[in-house]
RNA sequence: GGGCGCGUAGCUCAGUGGGAGAGCGCUCGCCUCACACGCGAGAGGUCGCUGGUUCGAACCCAGCCGCGCCCACCA
């Protein structure tokens, strides 16, 4: 080892990501392992595509998260020797984008009016120019090996004509449509919303009750609104087929208030009899109920709330023009001047609102694009059903897909937006063209609106890849394997994945979906910029290291939902460390010229830890392989930090310091090799780090083999034998408090218990005990304790005063009283020994063996 | 309205039919020649409540209470 990275060994007595991470990213990236060249097969080769942030996004929890789990399976991936590719890239969050450019240009005082479509654009490209690459670089923090070389964007021309082959191709079968419909009008983005960008939020409202006179003359009818500005638009009445308080009603008419228009009243199923007064007002032009009715009875639509907000003329002069707020009230008051309102009552009920700007959404009906989901979803549901694609953990994630799949609905993808897809559609009178390129002759005029940011967002796994062409990169890389998401996009984003891999390219575009939990504040608060409880995933990189973050996400993320524990990433910062020490103890105690070594070990701690790394090993590969990441993060602290650190260190020590120190250089330098494989997915930078300064030409650690178990080290004796060993000594040194011992004082004792000579000294030295010989003579027993296999004589001495000693001890007698209780009593039991398994009952039976006679011993 | 999840040590969470676990925090003792981001030893829990199944339940079943989420066209 070169002098210089000898000194920094004996130096730095404490690991500095910041001094590290940049350097061992640095060597990754040089190397090109990142990237690979598309060759082989998909069976062959792994990948895996990523959510792609939004190119205005900044790094955030959930990315951060989602990264470590997906960056563990691909570089376990990569250490297996596939070729292993990361499809980096990102969106052009359609609404997102163009509300942040928007801001951007208000703070100039412009408008995107002002500036015009064409300049508008040009604006976001030159946005994307300046901050597009900030998430990049914040990925590159946290270790993800993607390939960053390869990088895709939703708008590349390619991917766009990705997404206009797609919409053409529906079209052409019929699946894609303009319809006029009943859509989710978002005030505030002044664009139409699919169902799944709507959120219902609790509102308080007031339930008007209003009497509409009968034509006849002969009274009124008492309908419940809590919308009465909408009843300008109302086309008719529906009371339940079977109310008889109505049915006498029904086919006669009423006179709408206000506007005059003669309203029949119908008897339809939906109506509630025992809601208000169990008389419905039907206004088709906005609700999505009374949409549904007035279809069904061939209703007039009437529009009284325009795309702006504000009542249109079809309403009677006096409300023309108003916010619908405004309306409300003005209404009201007209209504209550003519003494209709018969009754007001608070009402709270959930009312649909615009995920994006947050406004209540108004239903109205519009001329919108549509995209029918029957046929797509079908299959859709059968690969998930049968197997092929599997979620985890499986429950409840499977049928909460297959749920939303069966009950699928058409979806709005036309949005009236400018950052986008543009639809490949072009009028000319009464005349519609759709097609990948635009059309033949003068006069056309495209069709201004954009598609749905996730209409191309579903095309993600092979669009990036090149499809519709047939590229290097799609014959190698698609399908691909996995895909890594939170529950809240297994609609939105998922779903149609699936749907559009299926029926675009045949395949399916990943087998497994494992779902991350959500990452909460630590009060249990969603994290967020506006309530001010988000955590920047960097800062905590800043302050902790990146392994050190992806460790922490790793271990708390098991649930659903999971609190940001700010010590769990405090465990992975003390494990990074530990890491180091232990391999500093290691490379500086082993002798010139060692290599790591499984084989033939001779002592019995060898065998041990060999045969715990073994075991680990496998556990590792099938949590992780099971996307089990939390219980493998745990798993490979433990055993590095308990097994490894705790007891093996410890006991190779001595052998370690001495002369003739190979054998134990051999099997700490395997351990340490072992222990960096294996942890390395989890925390590659302290990893890679120390693996430069392992022994030998090694190469990256990156690409260097994941280890697979091996069940020839599998050594039950040898465990057995240091289980019995780290029991002793745990007795020992509780022995040693109990009695308060003096620290640095040897006890002596003599040890009858029939370890092996080199075992006894372990033990004697680890408990910091002084074993004499079995027939020594010099000094009196002051106690007895029990450990496996025998006992232990402590002689008195000036190591412990007598009298405290004698008054803890009693306290342990108690305890095993109690453990030989309770064991008795299940003992007795004659149907625990007849029915319970005849291990279970042995067990018992040993342990209560073992608890009186420990009580038997313990004397002082 | 329907569905799902959660309720285990002071905190954050594992465990999911056979003696209650981790990290942090706490107590006691240690600067023991890798690490004080450390070492050793401890204290701390009627596993939400009530019934049931079982030789045996934190774990399975039923009901209840509390918290959260998703879906849904009762105005």
């Amino acid at each position: 080892m070169p002098a210089e990275r000898l000194r920094a060994l004996e130096e730095r007595t404490r690991y500095e990501p910041a001094e590290v991470e940049g350097r061992v990213f640095s060597r990754w990236e040089e190397a090109g392992i990142f990237h690979p060249e598309p060759e082989g097969t998909p069976e062959e080769n792994f990948s895996i595509a990523v959510p792609p942030p939004n190119v205005t996004g900044v790094l955030h929890m959930g990315h951060a998260l989602n990264g470590a789990i997906q960056d563990v399976c691909i570089r376990l991936a990569r250490m297996r020797g596939r070729r292993t590719k990361w499809i980096f890239g990102t969106d052009h969050a359609g609404i997102g984008t163009e509300v942040k450019v928007a801001e951007a240009l208000a703070e100039e005082g412009r408008s995107k009016e002002e500036l015009g479509r064409e300049a508008f654009i040009e604006r976001v490209w030159e946005w994307r120019r300046e901050h597009g690459s900030a998430i990049v670089e914040q990925y590159k923090r946290l270790g993800a090996s993607l390939d960053y070389a390869d990088e895709r964007f939703t708008m590349d021309e390619h991917y766009q004509r990705a997404v206009t082959h797609v919409f053409v191709r529906l079209h052409e079968k019929g699946l894609i449509y303009r319809d006029n419909y009943m859509v989710n009008w978002d005030p505030g983005t002044g664009s139409a919303v699919s169902d799944l960008e709507v959120v219902q939020r609790h509102v308080d409202d007031t339930l008007y009750l209003i009497d509409y006179p009968l034509e006849s003359g002969s009274g009124a009818l008492t309908v419940a609104t809590v919308r009465p500005e909408t009843m300008l638009a109302d086309t008719a009445i529906a009371v339940h087929p079977e109310d008889e308080r109505y049915s006498r009603l029904v086919g006669e008419a009423a006179v709408l208030p206000l506007v005059g228009r003669r309203l029949p009243i119908v008897a339809d199923e939906h109506v509630d009899p025992e809601f208000g007064t169990g008389a419905l007002k039907i206004t088709p032009g906005h609700d999505p109920n009374d949409f549904e009715i007035g279809r069904k009875h061939s209703l007039d639509e009437v529009s009284v709330i325009g795309e702006d907000g504000h009542i249109s003329e079809a309403a009677p002069e006096r409300f023309q023009g108003l916010p619908a707020d405004e309306a409300r009230k003005a209404v009201v008051a007209a209504l209550e001047e003519e003494g209709l309102i018969s009754g007001r009552q608070p009402y709270s009920h959930d009312v649909p609102h615009s995920h994006r700007s947050g406004r209540r959404i108004e239903p109205l009906i519009s001329l919108q694009w549509f995209c029918d989901m029957n046929e797509l979803a079908r299959p859709a549901v059968d690969v998930v059903r049968d197997g092929q694609i599997r979620f985890h953990p499986e429950k409840p994630w499977t049928g909460v897909y297959l749920d939303w799949l069966e009950n699928i609905r058409p979806w709005c993808v036309s949005r009236q937006l400018w950052w986008g897809h543009q639809l490949p559609v072009w009028y000319r009178g009464d005349e519609t063209y759709v097609g990948e390129e635009p059309p033949e002759g003068d006069g056309w005029e495209r069709d201004p609106d954009v598609l749905d940011t996730w209409f191309s967002s579903a095309l993600w796994p092979f669009a990036t890849l090149g499809w519709p062409r047939e590229t290097p990169e799609l014959e190698a890389f698609y399908p691909t394997d996995v895909l890594v998401t939170a529950r809240d996009i297994i609609f939105l984003w998922v779903a149609r994945m699936v749907m559009m891999g299926i029926e675009f390219t045949g395949k399916l575009p990943f087998t497994d979906v494992p779902i991350t939990s959500i990452i909460q504040a630590p009060d249990g608060r969603r994290m967020s910029k506006s309530l001010g409880t988000g955590i920047d995933p960097l800062e905590e990189t800043e302050e902790h290291g990146a392994d050190a973050v992806r460790f922490g996400l790793l271990a708390m993320a098991s649930t659903q939902d999971v609190r940001y524990s700010h010590q769990r990433v405090k465990q992975g910062r003390d494990l990074a460390n530990k890491l180091w020490n232990a391999s500093r103890l290691i490379l500086m105690g082993v002798g010139e010229g060692a290599k790591p070594s499984a084989a033939a070990a001779e002592s019995v701690e060898d065998r041990w830890i060999l045969s715990r790394l073994e075991r680990a090993t496998g556990r590792v590969t099938g949590l992780i392989e099971g996307f089990r990441l939390s219980p493998a993060t745990l798993e490979l602290y433990d055993v590095f930090w308990s097994e490894l650190c705790d007891w093996y260190l410890e006991l190779a020590k001595p052998r370690l310091y001495s002369d003739d120190n190979a054998a134990v250089s051999g099997v700490l330098l395997h351990a340490l090799e072992r222990c960096l494989q294996l942890l390395h997915p989890v925390m590659p930078f302290v990893t890679e780090e120390i693996w430069s300064y392992l022994p030998g030409e090694r190469g990256l650690l990156a690409v260097a083999p994941w280890p697979e178990a091996d069940d020839s080290l599998i050594d039950d004796a040898a465990e057995r034998a240091l289980g019995d060993v780290i029991e002793a000594v745990t007795s020992l040194r509780r022995y040693r408090d109990d009695v308060g011992a003096k620290p640095s004082a040897l006890i002596p004792a003599r040890l009858e218990a029939g370890f092996a000579p080199e075992l006894a000294a372990h033990i004697a030295r680890l408990a910091r005990f002084e074993f004499l010989a079995p027939d020594a003579s010099d000094g009196d027993v002051f106690g007895t304790l029990a450990v496996p296999g025998g006992e232990v004589h402590v002689l008195r001495s000036h190591a412990f005063d007598p009298e405290s000693a004698r008054e803890r001890l009693a306290a342990r007698r108690e305890w095993l009283g109690k453990e030989i209780e309770r064991a008795e009593s299940k003992l007795a039991n004659e149907r625990f020994v007849e029915r319970a398994p005849s291990e279970v009952v042995e067990e018992e039976r040993r342990k209560l063996e073992e608890h009186r006679e420990a009580l038997r011993r313990l004397s002082a």
